[in-house]
DNA sequence: GTCTATACTACGATAGAC
DNA sequence: GTCTATCGTAGTATAGAC
């Protein structure tokens, strides 16, 4: 759910004058990103929004809910990117390499995108009991994404264009490797020799690796 | 490091009557897989431990010394698994199959091990001042893992048996495959029908599944 | 909507008795 | 090696003025 403020921001403004809310959303994404939930405090999203503590619980009721929308905001931003080539329509072989590069795509576009999804398929937090609204909203983004996923391995299989994968399996090796490339930061940096996974080139190239990969990797015939 | 104290315990108890150390090691590696290094309290680790606080202090120095220790401990389990396959001395193309059922065999051995390696590969830790000795151990240890991950696809490709990809990149796609399956915990069993992910069904299928993948995608021949 | 001030709890860490 | 007691800080969250 977009909220009412940031529309109003969008159409007021023209260089889009940040509510405090999207502010804090966005100091808050950063520093979830680095250090996870437990790993942040709320005092210190506040003073980096230029905010007192108090102000940010005007606008989050709780630590939980503003994770939950950080996480939600996330996924809404995967899905606009991805679910495009899960609808185009082409055939699956062709489809797999469109969803390998919107992937890429996705994760290249911010590089919280990648951790911050990670976290969201991994990571346990101290149950969420915030309003059953969002968080399920945030959730059933996921997994109306990881359906689509075993969708098209499924129809691939169907239609005789991938060999016979187990579905659940393949889908996790997808996404494995696909969000695990650019959210291993300063490690993944360092293999590539202290280059930044998010330039245009090495964004080029992992487009071109990770498409032949899974080609190959599921295809019956791999000459496309 | 295997402390005196572990020593100890192995030479003359027969049941291995864990020491204190040893205990508050495991309760902590299962709560920092879980929770990441900040969302735990040495508090609850401590209680779960049977002690109280003071005697975690007593036997490690700050919550990172812990940390660190932790990962380390997981990091060599890992490195003992995995190093034989890399050092078997046969071809690149059955070396890459040794490695990929060692890898399903480390993260099966415990549900913990994949989620800490994973967060030791991403997660940004309040810098670790640690004393640089154990610290730089446990980091020695994963960048001579990751070295021979880039070492095999360099010599895959030398001998043509692998096609000519990207080493970082192919690197980075194999360690992210791998690991994630065994660290997506609820989610990945949900895929898979609500079944553990460490049954023995489900670790043999993963081995078969992830096999064929790396082979097909990076082998010339995958007529194996 | 933003602030100051505050409540209360938990945190990491230390002192010192046993 | 283990404990109780305590320190100081920072945690989440609330009350209420502006």
């Amino acid at each position: 759910m977009p909220s009412r403020v940031e529309e109003r921001a969008k159409t007021a403004g023209r260089v889009a004058p940040l509510s405090s809310r999207t502010k804090i959303l966005e100091v808050a994404e950063a520093r979830f990103a680095r250090s996870g939930f437990g790993g942040v405090g709320l005092r210190d999203v506040a003073v980096a929004a230029g905010l007192s503590k108090s102000t940010l619980f005007h606008h989050f009721s709780t630590k939980e809910a503003l994770y939950v929308e950080v996480i939600g905001r996330v996924l809404e931003r995967v899905a606009e990117r991805v679910e495009p080539a899960f609808a185009c329509g082409a055939p699956p072989a062709e489809r797999l390499l469109r969803v390998s590069d919107a992937l890429v795509d996705a994760f290249a576009e911010h590089p919280t995108t990648a951790p911050l999804l990670l976290r969201s398929l991994f990571e346990a937090l101290p149950q969420l009991e915030v309003d059953a609204a969002q968080q399920e909203g945030a959730i059933s983004v996921l997994q109306r994404l990881i359906g689509h996923f075993q969708d098209l391995v499924r129809e691939g299989i169907a239609a005789r264009a991938f060999r016979e994968v187990s579905v659940p399996d393949t889908t996790q090796t997808i996404i494995g490797a696909a969000v695990f490339h650019f959210a291993s930061g300063e490690l993944g940096e360092q293999q590539f020799g202290d280059v930044s996974l998010f330039s245009a080139e090495a964004v080029a190239r992992r487009r071109r690796e990770q498409r032949s990969f899974f080609q190959r990797a599921l295809l019956f015939d791999p000459a496309l």
